[in-house]
RNA sequence: GUGGCCAUAGCUCAGCUGGUUAGAGUGCCUGACUGUGGAUCAGGAGGUCGAGGGUUCGAUCCCCUCUGGCCACCCCA
């Protein structure tokens, strides 16, 4: 009988792997909370309108990249391909932002996309997610993108692009669309085959062209097609970056994939991500989604990091926690000793003191040295003497000096090595 | 969704134009060593050669299908 296998595209979290990501997730949420972004939970599969509306119908994701499905009583669902909807959703039906604005909230959670999968790129993923909600300005966008910034400052990333590009309001979109239409139009026969399709439903993503790269180098800017007050925005945006020492390049040909951004967009590139999947994340503005939805008219900005593409580039750079070996092995010298050495462990364990019990029946010196092996900074051995005398031994792994005390000596002595306290 | 490369022990890999019993290093287990580690020596376990089918006297090797990974598109996290 076949042994199951992991569905295509997914990933296992190993315990090898594990210290890395809580690493990543905990200094994420440290530094998100640390500009004032509370913790929220959303659904991972939510109404597929909402991602229709939303994201919207005509981008790549909603198109063909859902993982959608009829529930029992016929619901239409869909695993969220991305965050924002679902956290907006959520935010305005409770009403969060009648209390407050902005509404600042973060979250960590896998997403689901079905694109061929590739290195940096699942069918299950994780994405670092923060929203600001409920306020319409520049020195919030500045925030989002600081916020992005501070944490792979803190995680030590080297190395990282940040691209910023305006999209301006509905207006200007409209305006600039035109432009690109009118620019294309003439050129269409030298166009390839993705973007003459692309000409008519959606003109922005012909800058995202590679094929056709020298045509969009001379493709028209959006800045002409901006409104005073937009250009003013976006003006104020960069401003404040410079300000806060975030460098970054202006970026014309930026255009997200997703409908709803409006105004701020940026993506975060870092060099050494293979190939395409060279975007660690990326946000902006998205003044219109919340009507959409069914909502009020609700400002929002916010960004989406890629987990497993950051854990790659920690990987890459040798980051990650401090190193810690704050475990004990406790070894019965014999069979006989293991209840003895049980009781030594659960003492040590409610000393505070992480204690792996070693019962197997492999001779001393082997254990001993498995529990080097394994990252055990001492063993303690509990044999008939010290069952007898209520003391164990214990020993340090590294120095090799050992001693016999009481056991409540062993573990101030031991939490003392482990934590220095 | 399109095209290409790949899949052999837990891990990293070798395996000749298709030939008998598929190897190495490392890791794991045991002994040398009745209560003291990272070394050494000796031994052992571990493989449906990704899965299924085909060609052949004979397939890890050639062909087909499937599954999975990687690369390039596409797109993004």
């Amino acid at each position: 009988m076949p042994a199951i296998t992991r569905p295509r595209g997914t990933n296992d979290l190993l315990p090898a792997e594990s210290g890395l990501r809580e690493w990543v997730l905990a200094t994420h949420a440290r530094v998100a909370g640390a500009h004032g972004y509370e913790l929220i939970d959303t659904p991972v599969f939510e109404a597929t309108e909402m991602y229709e509306r939303g994201t919207g119908a005509g981008t790549d994701v909603v198109e063909k990249e859902m993982f959608s499905f009829t529930d029992r009583g016929g619901r239409a669902l869909t695993l969220r391909p991305e965050g924002t909807p679902g956290v907006l959703r959520a935010v305005l039906s409770a009403h969060l932002d009648q209390a407050r604005r902005p509404v600042r909230v973060q979250f960590a959670g896998p997403m689901f996309r079905y694109a061929r999968p590739q290195a940096g790129r699942y069918h299950e993923f994780w994405q670092l997610d923060i929203e600001a909600i409920g306020e319409r300005s520049p020195a919030l966008d500045a925030e989002v993108i600081e916020v992005a910034w501070r944490f792979y400052e803190a995680l030590g990333v080297t190395g990282l692009s940040l691209q910023v590009n305006t999209l301006g309001d509905l207006e200007d979109r409209l305006r600039y669309r035109a432009a690109l239409v009118e620019y294309y139009t003439p050129l269409q026969d030298q166009l390839c085959e993705d973007c003459r399709r692309r000409l008519g439903v959606n003109p922005l993503r012909l800058l995202d062209c590679k094929r056709d790269a020298g045509l969009v180098a001379a493709a028209p800017h959006i800045g002409p097609s901006l409104s005073p007050e937009s250009q003013s925005f976006f003006a104020e945006v960069t401003t404040l970056l410079v300000a806060a020492e975030i460098p970054f390049q202006l970026n014309p040909r930026l255009v997200r994939g997703l409908d709803y951004y409006a105004h701020t967009t940026f993506e975060l590139w870092h060099e050494s991500l293979q190939g395409a999947q060279n975007a660690l994340g990326g946000g902006g503005r998205y003044d219109g989604l919340a009507e959409v939805l069914g909502f009020p008219p609700t400002p929002g900005s916010g960004y989406a990091l890629g987990v497993e593409r950051t854990l790659a580039v920690c990987r890459e750079q040798g980051l990650g926690p401090a190193p810690r070996r704050e475990q004990v092995v406790v070894l019965p010298v014999a069979g006989t000793d293991i209840p003895a050495a049980a009781a030594v462990a659960r003492q040590l364990r409610a000393a505070g003191i992480t204690a792996i019990l070693d019962a197997s029946d492999r001779r001393l010196d082997r254990r001993l040295a498995a529990g080097a092996r394994h990252g055990a900074r001492a063993a303690v051995l509990v044999g008939a003497d010290e069952a007898a005398a209520g003391t164990a031994t214990w020993k340090d792994l590294d120095s090799g000096r050992q001693e016999t005390a009481t056991v409540a000596d062993v573990a101030g002595a031991l939490r003392l090595l482990l934590t220095g306290q």
